[in-house]
DNA sequence: CATAAAATACCAACTGATTTGTATTGTGCA
DNA sequence: TGCACAATACAAATCAGTTGGTATTTTATG
């Protein structure tokens, strides 16, 4: 088909300085793809687009100045052709639908296999959209009780509440979803407070963030 | 002094395996330094210091299942000679100084420039301790505006205001401090969750929280 | 100096969570 | 069988923050 091999030409943008020389240093071991380009940040990014045109941008969500979603926009709406793929370190489930609303092509977590890196890179070069599938969220039973928490003695109730709390639920959706009365929820929730020894909600969600549960 | 030259052994941990494939590549180029192990959790690398005895451990806090703290504590009872480097992503006061009281022998930031990584790595490796100087933290006056926030027009008094926010601060303490009336507090709050379009204080924590304000 | 924006202050109604109680029922284990 | 614990349920008091108003003073800027 092709008598030259045309190179995945990939723009790579990431304030994280570490991770972005790994990247680099991982995919130049790749015959097939050509790292052109680096940004620590979106404007970075935006202003090596005026001369360079990759097939590829790897964006970061989180970058200082200009947010990952400003930058996605800016490039479908002057470099439709431009693949991007959105990098984010956490599974935020809002986070990946936002991407696919806005027209990413693609979305990665940082903790990915290398394999999968590669995979998405290539599926989404080719024109496929490739996103993580979401997990089915609000089924009852919790995933994996982090062994962090079995310090706090919490029972599985307990446990199984943090993860609706976790998710922003109210003590009223909560008790919805699981059949409860309100009563009950406000209940185990004093107690998950006790045990863990906060004071307010917000400090119940920097436990949570903190602790990654 | 030494016929035979000795390499730094480092272990890496890390569940970010992309992160971890790029450092342990940027590492290979390093003549001096020998990455022998890499561990996904705080329990791999736990493991793998029955069988190896490294110079120098690269620690990520933030791991699933056993928290980078305890890790760290586990390593300082039973191999009190291997140096600890905790890596973070974001520049948390509480969690740098933690480490410290917990007997790190450095802390880096995972946006670090390669060169300061491996400065630090050296440092700590010859016995000196690297850690972040903190900048000043409670006095009124905002550090720097990140850029990010321009685009919600947050006034001088808002965005001083989330400094305390962030510090997780009443509206009367803000008050307190400030003194102001805790109305002029409501106030600014309100105003600051209608240009963020936020509902709670989780979700204003959960702002601030992701975008590291 | 005039005008706009920012900062200050107040109020009332409301929402959601916390705290401190009590109490009943179910369940697993010795 | 009996004990401890988990899970459930309820209620009243309280607290912190939100919402939607209004209003005055200060400050920056054309």
């Amino acid at each position: 088909m092709e008598s030259t091999v045309e190179k995945l030409s990939v723009i790579i943008a990431d304030d994280h300085t570490l991770f972005i020389n790994g990247l680099h240093m991982l995919l130049q071991g790749e015959p097939d793809i050509e790292v052109i380009s680096i940004a620590a940040n979106g404007k970075e990014l935006l202003h090596s687009l005026h001369t360079k045109t990759p097939n590829l941008v790897l964006l970061d969500i989180n970058m200082p100045g200009m947010n990952g979603f400003d930058v996605l926009k800016r490039i479908k709406d002057y470099y439709p052709k431009i693949k991007v793929i959105m990098l984010s370190t956490y599974n935020e489930e809002h986070l990946i639908e936002k991407a696919k609303a806005e027209g990413a092509n693609g979305y990665l977590f940082k903790n990915a296999e290398k394999a999968e890196l590669l995979q998405v890179m290539r599926s989404v070069a080719q024109g496929q959209l490739c996103f993580p599938c979401k997990q089915p969220v609000v089924n009852s039973m919790p995933n994996e009780p982090d062994p962090f928490l079995k310090q706090f003695q919490l029972t599985k109730r307990e446990t199984e509440l943090l993860q609706f709390i976790k998710q922003n639920f109210t003590n009223q959706q909560m008790a919805d979803h699981l059949h409860l009365s309100i009563y009950t929820v406000e209940t185990h929730r004093k107690n998950i407070m006790q045990k863990l020894n906060l004071k307010n909600p917000v400090e119940l969600n920097r436990f949570i963030m903190q602790y990654n549960l």
